[in-house]
DNA sequence: GTTCGTGCAAACAATTTGCATAAGT
DNA sequence: ACTTATGCAAATTGTTTGCACGAAC
């Protein structure tokens, strides 16, 4: 697996920007890397925190924060909802759930080369991009919800449960 | 001007779903109509208020959520911060700035046809689509910003002047 | 030894909710 | 009349911050 591969690429990144590549920080990354879906920050707390007794919710916020300015990380997700994390690998885009807020990732060649002639003109400094698909996923289509039940999130439980 | 057009045809679409049309909806959706930039929650019900003393912001963020399931209007922005809204007019995309939150239409025929062929499969019910840019915006880049320093939202004040 | 990062607790900001009242249809 | 929205206030949730201590370079 590339993973090892992966590692090295971030701590490449960290240390060329001078970032401290603290146990926190690798352990937030090593989650991100460990896992598919696009985790909440508190959720990355949750499962951090099952290793790394004792860290403090403040610092996940505060080195995501960090790891996104340095683009070792990327946050994703729908607007007012959570916010939610990624390592930026191979281009991809994102299923978005209006119901849930889950975020799932989508491949396509057909999308790949968009920015092609695109220029986002007029002094718009691009750093990414990606095609945001917007509708009800195939679980809440099956439960056949309605509202935004804001699933009892996070704080304490770990909903969001297969 | 389509104005009345507009107008007209969002109060089908609030018939034809049963949703009252009450002055409060009327209000928020004349705001959006008004305004080009992508207003949060807040800043529509600061505009909204301003016609219509004594609305509560409540009111606000409830009937933009009704608004939105009803496919009257959409929200758009950046994970993690305040979402924004705008009314679903012609196809067009958006640069979001990563240090000030604020977003921007973007129209290119380019990327007008994109889900040619693109199904996002297995189950998932499409709404909408648009392509997200994330970058820094032309102001942002000229202030040679570097944090997301936040800029002391609306609560009370209306920043992002211009 | 500095500088940068963490933990804690508290502050903030964004959004939601329960309930009684006031519209809308 | 009946149903659906509003206003108010309070509760939740998501995220940020100030400060003293501890860890990386």
């Amino acid at each position: 697996m590339a993973a090892e591969a992966q590692r090295q690429a971030w701590e490449a990144l960290c240390r060329a920007q001078g970032l401290a590549l603290t146990v926190q920080r690798r352990a937030i990354l090593e989650c991100l890397a460990e896992r598919k879906d696009h985790p909440t920050a508190d959720q990355i707390y949750q499962a951090v925190a099952r290793r790394l007794p004792g860290v403090s919710r403040a610092t996940v916020y505060r080195s995501l924060g960090t790891l996104v300015g340095a683009g070792v990380a990327r946050k994703v997700g729908y607007a007012g909802a959570a916010a939610r994390f990624e390592l930026p690998f191979e281009r991809h885009h994102h299923l978005v759930c209006v119901l849930c807020d889950r975020v799932t990732d989508f491949r396509s060649p057909a999308l790949d080369r968009l920015p092609r002639g695109v220029t986002p003109g007029s002094g718009f400094r691009l750093i990414d991009y990606s095609v945001q698909f917007v509708g009800v996923c195939r679980d809440c289509a099956a439960r056949g919800r309605r509202r935004t039940a804001r699933q009892s999130s996070s704080r304490r439980k770990t909903h969001e449960g297969k």
